[in-house]
Formats: structure tokens, C-alpha cells, sequence
DNA sequence: AATTTTCATTTGTCAGACAATTAATCGTCT
DNA sequence: AGACGATTAATTGTCTGACAAATGAAAATT
């Protein structure tokens, strides 16, 4: 291993991608212990607080893990799903924060990208998935419930729709375009109108699952998907005619 | 801002944290500057080295820049696509290959998630893409092409679908999907057979693209599906039989 | 043989220093 | 007064050396 050293500076980011590439190309093999910092900073040439820069870029991608003591170190980490959830989950969310992404492009990504495990989901749920699905629904119709619990228990009923399909790559994937919505959604006020027309998607999806109905949990999935533009216009409508009376 | 101190330990991974909460939160804005190195180890009571390994986490996910000089710091970054996707291709591609995800899986979200794209990617693809797919097509079935670059371009060619669908969000999503199949792609041997079959296919959704036929996309995409999976199992059983006479 | 102690290794943290970069400020000259 | 160059201050990047804390292995003890 080995840097170049007339590059554009940041000796760190240098040796975090020399690690980053021995990984990807399998140099490196899961659960391997790479050499020590000390030994680290002597092969890269560059001193301890460089290379400790290096391994923390690793561990905040969940790359290598670290351990203390006698036989400790950094190791490659094995990545799990759920570590890439947690990332996948805040990168989306920022992406829409901070490109200010409407609500419609958002939307319309979601549902576009959840029909997709319609047909799968319809042949591989389960009774525990259908069970989460019925007791979310449950749950959203009763009334007291905040504009932010309504749209958390949203997420977890299209989570276990998603989920469902039983193929942990699109449940990765889903992830974040599926709970990335909930703070454009948490915008929104939903009238109990508007909550009992969602519910009423929610549980003609849920039976069409029960039914194993793929044609069905995608129509309503298309109605759930234009309702929800639909409301999310009309408020955003409101809004801007109530700025524009001010 | 202030940490606990009596937490299992790793104080650059808490600082990150509470700084990553500030950003996400919006107590930190896009192009906000972050106090110096030195300040923010006051602040935290902290050495520098200790701020800095927190700062390069953040970093490495692309959550702040860093500049040098008299006007330098750390500054919040404003999270762009063109970004996240690198970080969402090294993490799937990641995840495939140490997760043992059998390509079968990994082929049936990609084509799940792709098929997706088929009705608004036929009302919304411009000349450009529509291009785009036909010089892959081509490229693709050039003889000499080596198995990788055929893969490389089928890579590039099932973008150019998926940003025909418009919607940055979708981008996004599918860039893992989709790239990160390459390294499980590139472990097959394309026959002139296969490859010219794959190409037949390839034509033909870019045919029904130009004539904004979104249901025929969607079949095409299907059979490209099926036909995929079908090639990777024959392969797999083939090996599995020379591995069995040996 | 089991238990305790010691020890070596390794990461985590700190303090202080210097180099490199960069923009603003200050002088100087025209 | 204005343009241009030198100085300066602020900030990140890097290095050195040190100590603390964790942890497993080896040695010593019971």
C-alpha cells in the first residue's frame, strides 16, 4: 500500500480510500484485522493522528469496526442491512431537506418505487406482515392521535408492505425513499377527512394482500399515491393563497 | 452543545453525532459555518485531534467541506445527488458481496425497482436519452467487447432508462440498485448467443420508449428479467456440474 | 488445576508545536 | 487617490511524544 504523495493534499482522505479500494476489491476480506495505527502510520509514511483520521472516515461508513485492547485493532467490518438502513435513511432525508425537492417529485418516487413490491409482496407476505399492516391502520383511525404519530405509523405500514416482498435488497433500497417522506409529510395537516380516506387505502391494500391480489394492492397503491398529491396540493394551494390575502 | 461524559466512551463518534443532530435538525443551515477546530474543543472539552476524527466523520459522509485559510472551517455541505450517489453505489455494492445475496435476489429487486421507472420514464424521456440507450445498444453489440465492458455498458444503458423516468429522487434510489449488480454481472460469460438476446431486448425497449409505450417497456423490461435470470442459473448449474465431476 | 497478578499490545485522548493556505489588512509607489 | 505588493492573522493539515484505558495472554501463586 502505498500514496501518492503530490497529490491534492489530505493525506487522510488518500489512505481512507487506499482501505476503502483494498476492501472493495477484496484485498481486504471481511472480519481480516488491518495492521495497527502504529504499523499504519510507518507503511503510509504519515504519523498516528493521520491514519487515525483515515480509519474514523471508515468506521462512519460502517467499513471497519474497532476494538481496544491486546488483541484489538481494526477489523472489516461485515455490513449488515440494518447499518446501511440507518445511513441510507439519513442521507435520503438530507438529499430532500436541502434540495429543495417538492413534495410531488418525493411523492411521486415513493409510490412509483413501492408499487414495484406490489406483485411480490401480494406472493410472499406473511400473516406477521399482514398483522403489522392491520394493527398500523388500526392505530391511524383512532382520533386522537398527532399529525407526527399518524405519519410515523404511515411509515411502518408501508414499511411492512415493503418489507413483505421479502427481498432484503429492496427493502434497503426502499428504505430511504419511504422514510425520508415522513418529515415532508409531518408538514401537512390531515383533516379527519382526509385521515379516514388514507385509512380506507390502507385497509382495501391490506385486504388485497390478504387476498394475495397484486393487481389490487397496486391500483390502491396508485389511489393512495394520487390522493396524496392531490392533498398535499390542495394545501400547499391554501397556504399560498393565505399568504397571498396577508 | 454539550456531551455525556459518562457514555460508553468514543467521544469523536458523540461529537459527530450532536453535530450531525444540529444539521439534520436545522439548528445548523446549508453554508453555515461551524466554530474552528479550536473553539469547538473548548466548547466540547476536548482536545483538537479528538474534534478533528469527529470532523472527518461528518466528512466522509459528505455532511460538511472543510477549507483552509483565514475564512476557512468547516462548513455545512449541502448534500447533492451527483454525491450521494457514490456513497449509495459503494454501499450496495458492499452489501451484495458480503452479504452473500444471491443474484437471483439482487436481479429481481434491480428489475423490480426498474420496471418501475417504464410508464414515466416513456412520457418524459427526451431525444438525449432515448440516444444515449441506442450508442450502449450499439456498443453492446460490437464483437470484440470484452464481458466487462459489455456489463459496463449494460450498466450505462439501464441508467439512461432509469433517468428517462425524470424524477431526481428515482436516480437516486436506483443508482445502487442498479451499480451494484455490475460486480455479480461481471462474473458471467456472455455467449454471442446470450449477448445477442440481451441486445434484441435492449432494442426493443428503446423502440417502445421512443414511442412513449409505457406498458410495452414494462414488458420488455420483464422479459429482460426473466431472461437474465434464466442465463445466471443456467450458469451457476453448469458450474455446479464441472465442480461435481471433478 | 484454578485463580490471581502482571504484562504487553492496542486504541483513545491529550498537549503543544510547526507547516501550508488564504483572505484581509497595511504600506508603498505611481 | 488608486493600484499593487508585502505583511499578518486565522484556520486547517500534520507531526511528535506522551499517558490513560481496555483487554487478552502469559506468568506467578495458591
Amino acid at each position: 500500500m502505498k500514496i501518492d504523495p503530490n497529490s491534492p493534499a489530505d493525506l487522510s482522505a488518500q489512505i481512507a480510500k487506499a482501505i476503502r479500494d483494498a476492501i472493495m476489491s477484496g484485498d481486504l476480506l471481511v472480519d481480516e484485522r488491518l495492521p495497527s495505527e502504529a504499523e499504519l502510520s510507518e507503511q503510509f509514511d504519515v504519523s498516528r493522528p493521520t491514519v487515525r483520521e483515515a480509519l474514523k472516515r471508515l468506521g462512519a461508513q460502517s467499513l471497519i469496526r474497532t476494538q481496544r485492547g491486546a488483541t484489538g485493532g481494526a477489523f472489516v467490518n461485515r455490513l449488515r442491512f440494518e447499518d446501511a438502513y440507518g445511513q441510507q435513511i439519513t442521507t435520503s432525508t438530507l438529499l430532500l431537506s436541502m434540495n429543495d425537492v417538492s413534495f410531488g417529485t418525493a411523492c411521486e418516487a415513493r409510490y412509483a418505487l413501492e408499487r414495484s413490491c406490489a406483485t411480490l409482496a401480494s406472493e410472499r407476505r406473511t400473516a406477521d406482515h399482514l398483522a403489522t399492516m392491520r394493527a398500523e391502520t388500526h392505530r391511524q383511525s383512532q382520533p386522537g392521535l398527532t399529525d407526527e404519530a399518524f405519519c410515523a405509523s404511515d411509515v411502518a405500514f408501508h414499511r411492512a408492505l415493503v418489507d413483505a416482498a421479502g427481498n432484503p435488497v429492496i427493502s434497503y433500497q426502499l428504505a430511504g425513499a419511504v422514510e425520508a417522506m415522513q418529515p415532508l409529510m409531518n408538514m401537512i395537516t390531515f383533516s379527519a377527512r382526509s385521515r379516514e380516506t388514507i385509512v380506507g387505502l390502507h385497509s382495501q391494500i391490506a385486504d388485497a394482500l390478504e387476498q394475495r391480489d397484486g393487481a389490487a394492492v397496486d391500483m390502491h397503491l396508485s389511489a393512495l399515491a394520487d390522493y396524496t398529491n392531490t392533498l398535499a396540493q390542495s394545501i400547499i394551494d391554501a397556504r399560498q393563497a393565505a399568504k397571498a390575502n396577508n
